[in-house]
RNA sequence: CGCGGGGUAGAGCAGCCAGGUAGCUCGUCAGGCUCAUAACCUGAAGGUCGCAGGUUCAACUCCUGUCCCCGCAACCA
């Protein structure tokens, strides 16, 4: 029986379009979700979007339509971009599904029942506009203003439910000290362990007064309540495979192997979730990894300096899979990277069109040339100079992509592709060919397909369309497995070279 | 003295945890090759490893001090 593999995205909050944030964090996910299907597991990917809130009902308003139209739209249009970078998700839930709805209100009853979750009056600094309340904190800095708008806040009173996050404190940091790989990386851990010996949790709100917000879950037996969006969005993660539906499916996939998202959210994913989940007696996920985040010209990225990049114009200059490569190659996934078209076009011809598209065509072009595309390898013995780079190749690759650091992994396979095209150089295959020594050439070939189809196998994960394409152009059934990345498992090639899979880009 | 991360060739990074010829990618320069997408291969130039002390036979690597940059600081999804 193959072990299964729940891989998440954070809900995407549909206010607005999506941006290189959001395809950042969904290729992480994907490529994730690939490796552990190029493992043989049995992989649950799930995505999708958040869609309650105030500021989206007003981001509806402001755009003429109403709430579920605009909802519609965005949501078509993350999907589409899905679609578009061959997001391989198994199921995409959105927080208006009913289903959702009723499992977060079931949830919330059950945790009431418990008795960790309590009514009170308070009272706090509210901005209107924004509907956030601010601790003296952080004010401190803003006069008094509200540090989002910079408006006038409000002292107001209200009555509102809480969830004891303070009574689970100490539980949560004896399950860090247990489990260090918990929360990745490392700085993150450290991070959110000394928040949490640091600080005592303050209850969270999880209502808000339907007066004040009428977009969302209403409480269980109490409709004067609008369940806070956060308490509602996290449950996704348990009511999309099937938490008290279905029961067999949920207990299959349950507990999550990792949920993915950017380090702003960290907090709201290793420490109010995994306490949510204690007080519902479920177990909790085995990883929390946070990335870090693009800026723009070494700026942050924001809507207001104008320098969001559309993911949508990065794949029309490159192509999907020169995107996702750059996305995943460029930097260690957790520290910050910046994202720049010099950048991308430099990793593009570089790494894609010089090193690999054309290590591929060249190849390619050889085989049709000398031998009509038909490379044969019954006992071709595997070149000394491969075997020992394959192997430490092979363990790197595994070890890397197992820990989610693919941009080490990724380049663990380039050590390969370049001893493939300096055993090219080596070789000499031209001399070979005018000196008739046609059995030496076709193993040279041989040699070299092997080596491109156990590459092609490798980056399978981060470039699933052009690796597709690789093997359809070597002949050969375009699977892929962990035990494919192996010497002689393909014995024939029946070439049939296309257009080189990654044309340079003149950037001048 | 709130917490954390970082300052290494023109650019971007690795190395530091377990001290001992300073490495990678891009760029630059020179050469080679021609199957290939002006691609590929070889070689060279370029760094007193933020600064100042200390430990040591020996420090980018450990310790102390100091300067600078960047996150986080609780409900912003």
């Amino acid at each position: 029986m193959s072990k299964k593999f729940y891989v998440t995205t954070p809900l995407y909050y549909v206010n607005a379009k999506a941006h290189i944030g959001h395809a950042y964090t969904t290729v992480i996910a994907d490529c994730a979700a690939r490796f552990a299907r190029l493992l043989g597991r049995d992989v649950f990917f799930l995505t999708g979007t958040d869609e309650h809130g105030e500021k989206i009902k007003k981001s509806a308003q402001d755009s003429g339509k109403t709430t579920i139209e605009f909802i519609d739209g965005v949501v078509e249009e993350f999907k589409k971009l899905w679609s578009k970078l061959n997001i391989s998700y198994d199921h995409f839930i959105r927080t208006t599904d009913k289903q959702h709805c009723e499992t977060v209100k079931l949830a919330i009853k059950k945790i009431y029942d418990k008795g960790d979750i309590y009514k009170e009056k308070y009272q706090g600094l509210y901005c209107l506009p924004c509907e956030a309340f601010w601790t003296k904190e952080q004010v401190k800095d803003t006069e008094g203003l509200c540090p989002d708008c910079g408006r006038a806040l409000e002292l107001i009173e209200e009555e509102n439910y809480f969830f004891k996050l303070s009574k689970y404190q100490s539980w949560l940091l004896e399950h860090l000290s247990k489990n260090p790989d918990f929360i990745k990386p490392k700085s993150r851990f450290n991070e959110i362990k000394s928040f949490l010996e640091k600080n005592t949790l303050q209850d969270l709100c999880i209502s808000r007064p339907a007066k004040r917000l009428t977009w969302g879950i209403e409480f269980p037996e109490d409709v004067d309540f609008i369940v806070y969006v956060w308490f509602d969005a996290l449950l996704n993660y348990i009511s999309a495979p099937g938490y008290s539906v279905n029961d067999m499916q949920f207990n299959n996939i349950w507990p999550a192997d990792i949920h993915f998202m950017a380090k702003d959210i960290i907090r709201h994913h290793a420490v109010f979730w995994p306490i949510m989940l204690k007080a519902l007696e479920l177990e909790v996920p085995k990883t929390v990894f946070a990335h870090g985040w693009w800026k723009f010209d070494n700026q942050k990225m924001s809507k207001s300096l104008g320098n969001v990049v559309d993911p949508f114009d990065v794949i029309e200059q490159v192509g999907v899979d020169a995107l996702r490569f750059f996305l995943l190659r460029e930097i260690p996934v957790g520290l910050d990277g910046n994202f720049s078209w010099q950048a991308i076009f430099t990793r593009y011809n570089s790494d894609l069109a010089n090193d690999f598209g054309n290590l591929v065509y060249r190849t390619l072009n050889m085989s049709e040339k000398y031998f009509d595309g038909i490379v044969t390898g019954a006992d071709v013995p595997i070149p000394e100079n491969f075997a020992q780079v394959l192997s430490s190749m092979k363990d790197k690759y595994i070890e890397c992509f197992t820990a989610c650091e693919f941009s080490v992994g990724i380049e663990s396979v380039y050590t390969f592709i370049s001893v493939l095209n300096k055993y090219i150089e080596d070789s000499k295959p031209w001399t070979m060919s005018k000196e008739g020594r046609t059995d030496e050439l076709n193993n040279f070939l041989y040699a070299i397909c092997e080596g491109i189809r156990i590459c092609t196998v490798c980056l399978w994960p981060v470039m699933p369309q052009t690796c597709e394409s690789v093997m359809h152009q070597l002949g050969i059934p375009a699977d892929f497995s962990v035990n494919d990345i192996d010497w002689g498992i393909v014995k024939d090639y029946k070439i049939q070279k296309e257009q080189p899979l990654f044309p340079r880009i003149d950037v001048n």
